[in-house]
DNA sequence: CACTTTCTTCAAAAGAGATTGAAATGAAAG
DNA sequence: CTTTCATTTCAATCTCTTTTGAAGAAAGTG
């Protein structure tokens, strides 16, 4: 099992990749965009496209779609020019500040259409009682309908604390985590 | 715009099952499961497999499968036999115990093994220092990686935490909710 | 038990999403 | 300006998931 540091390095990798891969697709972006991420940011200093293809084994295309991607959030940035005439990338390390940014920009996002929807299914529901006042299966239809509203109006409270909490009191915490930060 | 009660019936359940049914599939979730549940959570009584079919213009098959699912995961019971031949079914109206459940068992695993993985990773990383203590390099990833594991683990303990709270400080919030609870 | 109706299963079709490969665009160097 | 290398784009392809449709198992009925 004990194998050069070459390998022992990439087996890391390879497994961390994978595992973050798997977390990030349950989350709805692409597995590919994780394993990129994680090898930048386990690599110790910013790699040029052609060598995140190499050892993700992804084309050149997909690497450039997922390096837009990975920009567009933030995760990834473009490394300050080398003497190199290729892009080299990075990878942001400031975890809980992604995980904050794409709770808020995504998953608030998704909460907050759902109340809407289930408020216009509300509507649609209360203009057909005002002309029909004692259908008890609307009545019943309306306070159920009510009851995912309430529900989806908490739950977007809470993923609104939550992007706060990871801002506020979870400070401590980031605190052990930054020993870590900006070593590239 | 105000048509029959039964139109804005059909027009309410449908924007409902398909906000739901986008809700859900962001989770991993079929989106027909989605859609199925809130068909019976909305109606006033159990309903057949057939009518299930028709309301969701889904196949006999899928709907079959579905109500399987749904059923493991407790989502949807059988309800007690009418007169009629055919099983009718109707919908766990306790939604906050089902979202517990469901995170419970569910992301609480997924994180559980991303942990278990960082973890592997780093051993084999430890293992590879112990035969070169100082390839800088080694030491540089094992510092992130841990920085992940770390992470992790904290994601476990908010996913663990989350699943009580919904038990214990929601209670207040859940009275509101209770009014529309076993009206079946 | 035979007959009818309902339910489940599963191979195949359809659909959605991700990836490739190659052509087009862009950027640096001579 | 031309050449060369790097990057982006996008239609075609591949892969994975979901749905269908039909066969057969199960359940209810007389």
């Amino acid at each position: 099992m004990a194998d050069t540091p070459e390998h022992a390095r990439a087996r890391a990798i390879g497994l961390a990749a994978e595992t973050m891969g798997e977390l990030i697709s349950f989350w709805g972006f692409k597995a590919s965009m994780g394993r990129i991420w994680t090898l930048l940011y386990l690599s110790p200093g910013p790699l040029p496209a052609d060598r995140i293809a190499e050892l993700t084994s992804l084309s050149a295309g997909a690497v450039s779609m997922a390096l837009a991607e990975l920009g567009q959030w933030g995760l990834v940035h473009r490394a300050a020019k080398l003497d190199d005439r290729k892009r080299h990338y990075s990878a942001d390390t400031d975890v809980w500040g992604i995980v904050r940014r794409i709770v808020r920009e995504r998953e608030l996002r998704l909460v907050g259409r759902a109340v809407e929807r289930f408020g216009e299914a509300i509507e649609v529901l209360e203009a057909a009682r005002r002309e029909n006042p004692d259908d008890e299966e609307l009545l019943f239809m309306l306070a159920r309908l009510r009851g995912l509203h309430d529900l989806a109006r908490i739950g977007y409270r809470m993923v609104e604390r939550f992007a706060e909490v990871g801002k506020l009191s979870l400070l401590p915490i980031r605190g052990r985590l930054s020993a870590f930060r900006g070593a590239s």
